[in-house]
DNA sequence: ATGAAAGCGCTAACAC
DNA sequence: GTGTTAGCGCTTTCAT
């Protein structure tokens, strides 16, 4: 019945002849302080005007928005919705809202989402796959908002919490196995080459041939994007240059569909004559056909996890083990033959 | 250099003997009302101790948050992030933060989240398949908050702008195109029956048959969830029981691939033996392989569109047409046979 | 061009 | 148990 937007704790107060303090205590649940008459009182004309606390003013009042920010590449990439559930699910069950910013890869944009954020007072922030550099990352610890970092590390005084999964294990992992299959001539496909995690299984990559004393070609390492689309072009490319290889390992699950699917289409059989090893283990690896070998990390775990932690860093609970890394495990499917256990 | 976490506009009238009005007139680049020199002057401390102005206050004055909310049923969902870049993507532009929540097809945890947005008192929410019923939808509106819903209708009371597919003309361009193919037992394959989305779409199924005067066969009609796994599981009751069909439609494209990834296994060739018509066009279906034929939808430039409208609502601009229906484009690829146009 | 002051809706001492 | 009061950081009207 209400023409109002929404009521404030003072008409609320003048309605029930009590003070403010008093409303205050009692939409903020204040077990002490308000005698359980006064209390049914207010809280029926409260539910009578569907009355709802302002978030901002009491916000400005506290210094406490309620809020986290959540910065990632692009919402829309296959790789981040699950990793977004994590935090909001985690965030949701604190009481938290969480905004969302995507950077699209760009540095600039990044840093506008970041301040964006500042401008809005969250409480903590998630940055996802940042491609911030490091100089802007400790200006920006400045504002002293707590810092929470997924997929990627630093020095740690530029995060209060992090997790990351292990890529040079990861790539050495996924090169190891093919080696010793007998592959010695493996196509690596990454993305983005200036992206610390494609640097980082780069090395993997190398490090296993170095081990094995293989030596590494270089014609069999590309770059392009993280997509499909790329992993189809490069599969074209392999085989339109007649390039001699016998197995491929990607960077990212979305380059190494692209070429399975496109090989397949060209008449290679998969894994029969190439095997194929992707990154990440997304969800579409798992559904699409055939299945994806892949390297595997927990996105949903690892985001819910650094979540926890972070709201820990706001609450001011001391948070023993603030820096992860965890150690990507190899995940057999059908675009690698079935061998015996070694 | 600064200790402080931030600034207020006091401090920064303070430290250049100004007025906290003037400080303020600066930083809403209020063009009038404040000296060429001043105005430098401000804008340098503002500069040095990198000031940025508190949204929260800046809210709680002008009773505009500068945010809106949006709420989908699952951001993990490969439906949605298309859907949610669009509107993120628009609302940037306007300078809007954004606010997410999952309501994972629960009616009282999309009140929730609902709620959750008005206490941050967002300038406006968009609601993307919303499952509340219309008598919790028209007590929402009570608080006056403008109201976007993408995918679904309701009378126009229920909000203030919208965007919807036409699901019965969609399902109905699928099934005659099946019909006119020559098909007499078309499977058709839905999720959850009590979303309005899903009696559109069976209905136009039906409607399809009437109008070809050919019968519906209430056994070839399942219903599940809109998953993958969903769909493979439905390909094989389907096989099991040895269901007699020569077609498939469904109402949703994960459902779709399901199936179409299922029966490839069981041997079933596609579109040869079978054809089959998704519904949604995700980007998915695009990139699999076989490629789906599906109906589509322009998700991306839909969430768009109402994200944009909403924001003329809340400027109080006119908006003269609020609620557009689209009609559904069938895009034949590879799980249809090649035929000519009719 | 600039400032003083009131007010937005709430919280948090402190007093009674 | 309940009220008073002084902020929180900002905008905005009205003077000057």
């Amino acid at each position: 019945m209400a023409e109002k937007l929404t009521y404030s704790i003072a008409e609320i107060a003048a309605m029930c002849n009590v003070s403010k303090a008093t409303v205050s205590r009692v939409i903020n649940n204040n077990p002490q302080g308000v005698g359980k008459e006064t209390r049914a009182r207010v809280l029926k004309t409260i539910q009578q005007l569907n009355y709802r606390p302002n978030a901002l003013a009491r916000g400005v009042a506290t210094s406490r928005s309620g809020m986290i920010g959540v910065v990632v590449p692009d919402v829309s990439n296959f790789f981040y919705p699950k990793l977004i559930r994590g935090i909001t699910d985690c965030m949701d069950k604190k009481g938290y809202s969480v905004i969302i910013g995507n950077s699209d890869y760009d540095p600039k944009r990044e840093a506008e989402q970041l301040l964006s954020m500042i401008d809005k007072r969250v409480d903590g922030i998630m940055l996802c796959s940042g491609v911030s550099n490091r100089e802007f990352l400790s200006e920006f610890r400045k504002y002293h908002v707590p810092m929470g970092l997924v997929g990627r590390v630093f020095d740690s005084s530029l995060s209060d919490v992090s997790i990351t999964g292990d890529n040079i294990k990861g790539a050495m992992k996924s090169a190891e196995y093919l080696i010793q299959s007998g592959k010695r001539r493996i196509v690596y496909a990454e993305g983005n080459p200036d992206i610390s995690g494609s640097r980082q299984r780069m090395e993997g990559y190398r490090k296993a041939h170095e081990a094995a004393g293989i030596p590494v070609h270089e014609e069999l390492i590309l770059h392009g994007e993280y997509s499909i689309d790329c992993g189809r072009y490069m599969a074209m490319q392999l085989l339109e240059n007649k390039v001699d290889f016998d197995a491929i390992m990607t960077g990212s699950d979305l380059i190494a569909i692209g070429i399975v699917f496109q090989l397949l289409k060209s008449g290679v059989r998969i894994p029969e004559d190439i095997e194929v090893i992707g990154f990440d283990d997304i969800e579409l690896s798992r559904v699409i056909d055939p299945p994806l070998s892949t390297i595997s990390k927990p996105h949903y775990d690892m985001a819910w996890h650094v979540a926890d932690q972070l709201f820990k860093v706001i609450q001011g609970d001391p948070v023993p083990l603030p820096h992860a890394t965890i150690e990507p495990q190899l995940v057999l499917r059908a675009t690698t033959k079935k061998r015996r256990e070694t």
